[in-house]
DNA sequence: AAGTACATGTACCACATGGTACATCGCGGA
DNA sequence: TCCGCGATGTACCATGTGGTACATGTACTT
């Protein structure tokens, strides 16, 4: 047992600084769109040296997991079932998830959560659940717009082919075009 | 210059044995899903020491040139556009598409072809090339299929989209099904 | 003032990686 | 027969990696 000092709180394992450094952490992460930094290259991004890192989290898989639960939690409050719109028409939900998707501040998270997409059709398990979430938050930020399970479904998977192509060639119009399409086709 | 002796062939720089090598290495490579295989772990399920890698090859970038070049010659040979059978409904050739590249012997390619996006969207020039080739063969592919050149372009989102789920999930129907319900609602 | 627990730096280590140096082998041609 | 050249093995190296050992500093408690 490492902790235990009764004096000021109680359970944190680490007291102050290792929220904040995990939360720089995963600044760095998406900002070189993959969990594969080496410690050196984090320590030198974060301005932490190698070895505070390991002392803060004792090893690179506990980093990551730390890194990748933080990121759940902020997509989790980005894209929660409340956090577009209620009128919005399917059309308008689409757009405005693609512009937010494609927007050149997002693109380090967009590479990030292919990276952990890659992961986990590697066997990564911790990816995998990853993945998972994001799919049952989406499709419940969907249903709000689509009328079935079926549709937000599909949705999903064009939606992911069209970020892919969106990483690849840079371009945001096919995707746009091809969800615009679907959409409206969707409308019957 | 290295080669030369003008007894046998001519331009082949390395005489006999190269050309397999290739085809070994780009199975390996398969069998990972990955171009990522260090020389040392090539070299074991290759049969060949790393040594002779090098000595074949120069270094690990010509290595993978080759391979990836290979590997476009064989899906140009597998994809061309008169790959499938030319009386097929839409419906029957998307579906054929479908089933061959999720059939299990597929799975490396496919990893394979999705490490190299991931090569693609990081920078490597080489690996987008690999990716426009691939774009173009499907497109054109398509095209005797599907009535324009907008509906190849949605299609080929929809499947990088259905093959991604695919790849993380283990399972090929939902990919079926949006694929299934997309070709309908395109019939209109 | 002394003790205790955390914070931090400097070296260091074992291991994997891509690649090289050097020596040897074996075979076809003069 | 000997030469020369590709094929091959063994050892080696520089670099990068995750992680550890050890020593020291710092701050708060008693």
């Amino acid at each position: 047992m490492k902790s235990g000092t009764k004096s000021k709180p109680e359970d944190l394992q680490k007291p102050a600084n290792r929220g904040e450094l995990v939360g720089r952490c995963l600044a760095a992460f998406i900002g070189a769109g993959t969990l594969d930094l080496s410690l050196d290259q984090l320590s030198g991004v974060v301005g932490v040296s190698k070895r505070m890192l390991v002392h803060y989290f004792g090893d690179r898989e506990n980093l990551e997991e730390q890194a990748m639960s933080l990121l759940e939690k902020g997509l989790r409050a980005q894209f929660s079932s409340g956090s577009l719109p209620a009128g919005l028409t399917p059309m308008a939900a689409v757009m405005a998830l693609w512009e937010q998707t494609t927007a050149p501040k997002s693109r380090g998270v967009l590479l990030l959560t292919m990276d952990l997409c890659r992961r986990a059709w590697n066997g990564s398990e911790r990816a995998r659940s990853f993945y998972d979430e994001q799919q049952r938050l989406w499709t419940d930020l969907l249903l709000n717009f689509l009328p079935s399970a079926e549709a937000a479904n599909d949705f999903l998977q064009i939606f992911q082919g069209a970020a892919l192509v969106y990483l690849v060639t840079g371009e945001s119009n096919p995707g746009r075009s091809a969800l615009q399409r679907w959409v409206s086709r969707q409308a019957k």
